[in-house]
DNA sequence: TAGAAATATGACAGCGCTGTCATATTTTTG
DNA sequence: CAAAAATATGACAGCGCTGTCATATTTCTA
């Protein structure tokens, strides 16, 4: 079990060179004439080398581990952005330690300061709600630890946060709805705890707003994200005397709630009721009728945010000025009035 | 940011023993006077001391790392499980390596044991269909690395494997079809390549006998655990002059796909077909009508396979016969006939 | 072309911990 | 109660690597 392993030293012996030198290969130090490192290479490749990186952290202090952290998001949202992450830190030999807060009951910023001494990691990626934890962010930052926020909903850009156009998005698919005849929008809106979703309530608004409709207040409510939360929201409509001829919501599961409330009370969707979502969770094409939604790219997200966060590990600038895309996906739950 | 840390010579001196006595409070071996671990303990307490876990496995060559490897599962499939085994390796301060295999273009096998050798982990947990993969499992074998297989499709039972009930419960949910009265009923098989799937169809079989009622293959679908393949199935259905009354997909995806084209067709569910499906995904109570299906304690899974695999790892025996039971879930999808 | 400057390489200590084995202390035994 | 057996503790090397700094080699300069 306790396999023999390949060390720095064979790989030097065999190479003609000190270990420090075949290190600074390794690490890409430069320093090294071509040749030598030519040399090197070769008796690596050959014996298979491969450094330990637990020798590489203790005696470099280096550690190159960040932290992924989420909190009780809807799995879909956070497997498509792990995507993203692993596969660019496999690609850059980083590790990920993955942590869903799900479980804590203590503080927050205690288990995440213990999980930082503990695994030593180096950097972090927060996805919403915790990119807007004021207290945790100030934490992080007290440490001096990089890290990077996955659409905070915070206005405040900071560089080190990947948005998406929910914004330009949302007020595009309102506007869809609009083109399509409806006046009176009901807009369902998100968690208000998750203050990246405001951004969709404010895309509602604009949209509302270009159109110089007035924007009816009764026709905004308050959603929390869930299934459930969104049937509430639609057994709250049915209740009304003047319905809404359309329903925005702020994501796929609440707009899919108030469908079913919808369907349920005998009406059709979209001959009576127009319905759009937000996320193109798979959900969204299983739904009768295919939801209307808006799909983010969260992959990609996922992967920028890695980027963006090694980059400043390493030390080297980055300058990616694509701002991942959204884009309405048009199924059949909007119909013109 | 090179933090000073605190290091075991530190707790030592203040405890006023040796750092090797310490080692041996950290590490719960015996032969430690009871008095002399208390003030080992209080120092530790006091001063906040963290082992580094690099030096720990650079000088012990003992590592708290597990692999958990999965290849294109159902996204939420798969994060329940990881929340399973995050939580438990968490307690047991055991780092988790999660490796998606989506991203490999090369062999399984050689991507496999690079990644062991690199990440120098200590034992894996395999998800279908990954459990099922001979060449894998015999890599793996021959390293001598403990794994725990999650819903292999073996019937050869490993003690290391994780299998719920799916064939009970599959039985359990044909028989409940086969008590609403129904005779023809359809079967979408799933994946050729999950091999877990097959107990289901087994279920299926078996039920189908029990009742006395011949098994017609033209009823028999072949599925590829998409929506897409549950809509092709359904097409096919569709086109049958002789059409079943009742339809169990293997997961709720192809129930969904299923549904949908039935739909489409000018049918109604349950009225004219009623559909079960396997899993309990979110989608399955979003759907018009929601749909029958059974859930697995896929949570629970990823716990035991981690606890499995610690307690070999670890050296203590861990017997919990607890066979982690699927249930069915009844919703609207089925109607008597 | 000598000497200075720049670059490449190496020797060696030490990162924080645990394994080995020697030594000290306690308990048991006759 | 002394000697043997059992148990507890410690000294020290070394895990595989990189940082520091000294030394060797090459390139540049006048």
């Amino acid at each position: 079990m306790k396999d023999k392993q390949i060390t720095i030293a064979e790989v030097a012996k065999k190479a003609g060179v000190s270990t420090k030198t075949v290190s600074r290969v390794i690490n890409n130090e430069k320093g090294v004439r071509e040749n030598t490192a030519k040399k090197v290479k070769k008796a690596i490749e050959s014996l298979e080398y491969k450094p330990n990186v637990f020798a590489q952290s203790l005696a470099g202090g280096r550690t190159r581990i960040i932290g992924l952290i989420y909190d009780n998001p809807n799995p879909v949202y956070i497997s498509q952005i792990m995507d993203g992450v692993l596969n660019y830190c496999h690609k850059m030999e980083y590790a990920v330690i993955i942590h869903p807060c799900k479980f804590e009951k203590r503080d927050l910023t205690t288990v995440m300061q213990g999980l930082i001494e503990k695994t030593r990691l180096k950097g972090m990626i927060l996805t919403p709600p915790l990119s807007d934890s004021k207290e945790l962010l100030r934490m992080v930052s007290k440490t001096g630890m990089p890290c990077t926020l996955i659409s905070p909903g915070s206005d405040k850009i900071r560089s080190d946060s990947i948005i998406t156009n929910d914004y330009e998005s949302s007020k595009e698919m309102v506007a869809h709805i609009i083109s399509k005849g409806h006046r009176k929008i009901a807009l369902i809106k998100g968690h208000p705890g998750h203050k990246a979703l405001k951004r969709r309530t404010q895309g509602y608004l604009d949209a509302m707003l270009d159109a110089k409709i007035k924007v009816n207040n009764n026709l905004i409510f308050q959603g929390y994200n869930s299934f459930e939360s969104g049937m509430d929201c639609g057994k709250e409509i049915m209740k009304m005397k003047s319905k809404p001829s359309a329903i925005f919501a702020a994501n796929d599961e609440m707009a899919s709630g108030v469908m079913k409330v919808i369907i349920d009370s005998g009406y059709e969707v979209p001959k009576n009721f127009s319905i759009a979502g937000f996320d193109d969770t798979p959900v969204s094409q299983m739904l009768n009728p295919p939801l209307s939604t808006i799909r983010q790219p969260l992959e990609k997200m996922g992967e920028l945010a890695a980027k963006k966060l090694i980059a400043q590990l390493e030390g080297f600038d980055f300058f990616e000025n694509q701002k991942p895309e959204s884009k309405l996906i048009i199924r059949d739950s909007i119909s013109s009035i």
